[in-house]
DNA sequence: CGCTAAACGAGACGGTACGTCGAGTCTTGCG
DNA sequence: CGCAAGACTCGACGTACCGTCTCGTTTAGCG
């Protein structure tokens, strides 16, 4: 097959690409995505602009690129999983809301973000560098769990993975503080109905230990 | 008393002043956000630049403002408060989606959010035009059920009230689908650990009703 | 040869050029130069400000421009050269005047030579456009005169170009009137001395040093 | 008669007067009068700008009073008077040449030069603290000279006066060098012409070579 | 090897908005 | 009514990016 119609002319520059995603890299640490235009780049990178509106439609492609090529460190978000839910959240909960103080981190995120609603291709790429390891972590922290006989059965897992994302993320576009971390693990696992079971049995949250 | 110092010179004109709003705000639904530009605003507003430069330190506050002052329809979260937890959890997101669907609205919150972070008193404003606002709503609907005793006692009602809120802006900020409501909602309620009590526990997203 | 290195990127476009050295003459003949602004050109050139600002450092510079390549009717100076100095030297004076009391070429000079000041390639242009003119013309009337025997011999008509010069601008830049022209002349002519040649004496102050 | 309206309401502030006009001299020489401002003057004066307003029509109506009273350090140009007119001319050249080297005062001059177009009342100032002056000097000069002898009789001495000043006002409004002085006054000492009197008489100031 | 076609450097260009400045005027309240 | 304070209009300033364009110049593969 490959009727890939054959390339033809010049081939595109490899060198040329990696200058612009260093260049561009280079830029958003120093001064932020706000100040780090196309001319900006293009000069560091010393190549023409044009080269960079060739291959990249906006701003926030190439630093979506940069992301997802490795160019920016971005924090990762393991998870433990050690079958103990309460512990695993509430573990995962810290180290998350460290990672994200990053200032830089967060101003890439939000750039991501908005450019994510005229974009789809940067959508899929935010996601595979944020949200999909997100997701992927939290996956398997809970599936530890479960065989753990930690979870009660039947709970949608894509629902608590949504929801812990959220909680995260919000910490991340508002600038709120993290919150009670016990407090909100305890409610997790437990819910805040009255719930037939809950019959008599004591908030866990300052069980005895 | 009041040493307060007098007011010395012209005092500004309240006239310019709503003006300027009511520019901004016709602007802003008309064109949206990035294209509400300062000399726009002050164009329609019949009114010099600087004098939006006087009292506004960029469009973002101006919209704020505008917010505020109520010359934005806004949607409004009421939450009904029945005293079951299931039902009002459940009206409540699919109303709340529904309002975050205007897509001026997701504009301006985004907008605003962006400017939060280098301008607390944007962040003040838009905190008391959405997040008080829901925040108040969630808590109005978790007291009465908590009333009609349909809540576990000790539950950190802050925590929950987080949990929705970030819930919700998730879907704004990203542009997240709604999701599986009944799930989240049973998710929220029961908890997701396998706790004592919840053994033989059926789920009950699906109970037999 | 011509190793005048390549000419790289787009060419200055010569119809853009033209486009504002038309706008800048013919608002300056409409409103005057101080009412010519870089914004009114390029708006009436059709052009964006950048373009001025890239090829011209200030108003005046584009406006000297306009004198240069002959955008502006400018009064010329064109003097007799009968040989008789004292009917050319009055002639050219009178035409002078006249030409001068022409507002806008007023203006337009007092605005080149505020100019020059600050960038010496207004002064050049403002030289070719007006000085040079100026002395060729008293040039050619003096020597005429001295090829007819009517000057004396050994004056420096450098001096005397520079004296009719600076009497003529005096009138631009001040607002004199001409004043008695026929005492002029005879001034010119005679000189203000007592000279020994009119009693047929030595010469007059302290000559034998 | 003299109804001459009493004078109602607050009486003018001398102090403020003075406080704006030594505020406008001290911008002047401090940073020149295009950078002199009426705002600044006004901060400097603790005036408000309305104040500045009420009594002076512009910014050069305030610097010209400043030069008429006394608040600006002008240079003085005095003219030697003994009677030799080419050592009284030579001098008194040399001498304004320097004083006008000065470039504040050059400043000075072209605006209110400018100013006096459309301001009489500036115009005359203008005249005060320099042509008058100007001319008192020169008068002075030529005068001692007649007395002597050295003078022929009949000359105008109003055309000297003017010509002698748009000499050196040339130099100033225009950046030209002094030229040849000696030169300049040989030939308003003798004339260009070949009066019946010149008939063999050698110029004096390059004599035979 | 020469031809073709696209990638590239360089930089001009139209456009939009920016935020600032200075000018003059207007509106308060105080003395 | 003078005056301080300062809000206001108006118009221009010069700059910053945006994204497009127009040159000339590589740099590959193909015939």
């Amino acid at each position: 097959m490959s009727p890939a119609t054959a390339p033809r002319g010049r081939p595109r520059s490899a060198e040329r690409r990696v200058a612009v995603l260093r260049a561009a890299s280079s830029l958003f640490q120093e001064v932020g995505a706000a100040q780090t235009s196309i001319d900006a780049i293009a000069a560091r990178a010393r190549v023409a602009k044009q080269t960079v509106y060739r291959w990249w439609p906006s701003k926030a492609a190439v630093l979506a690129e940069c992301a997802v090529e490795g160019y920016l460190t971005l924090p990762s978000f393991h998870a433990p999983a050690t079958g103990d839910p309460r512990a695993d959240l509430t573990a995962w909960l810290e180290e998350s809301y460290d990672a994200l103080e990053t200032p830089r981190f967060l101003e890439l995120f939000r750039a991501l973000n908005e450019a994510s609603g005229s974009d789809p291709v940067i959508a899929a790429q935010l996601d595979r560098v944020f949200a999909r390891q997100l997701r992927q972590a939290i996956r398997g922290m809970l599936d530890a769990a479960f065989d753990a006989g930690a979870l009660r059965p039947g709970i949608d897992l894509d629902v608590v993975t949504q929801l812990l994302i959220a909680h995260v993320s919000a910490a991340v576009t508002q600038r709120a503080d993290r919150g009670d971390i016990p407090a909100l693990v305890a409610v997790l696992l437990h819910g805040i109905g009255a719930g037939p079971r809950s019959r008599g049995a004591p908030m866990d949250t300052e069980e005895p230990r």
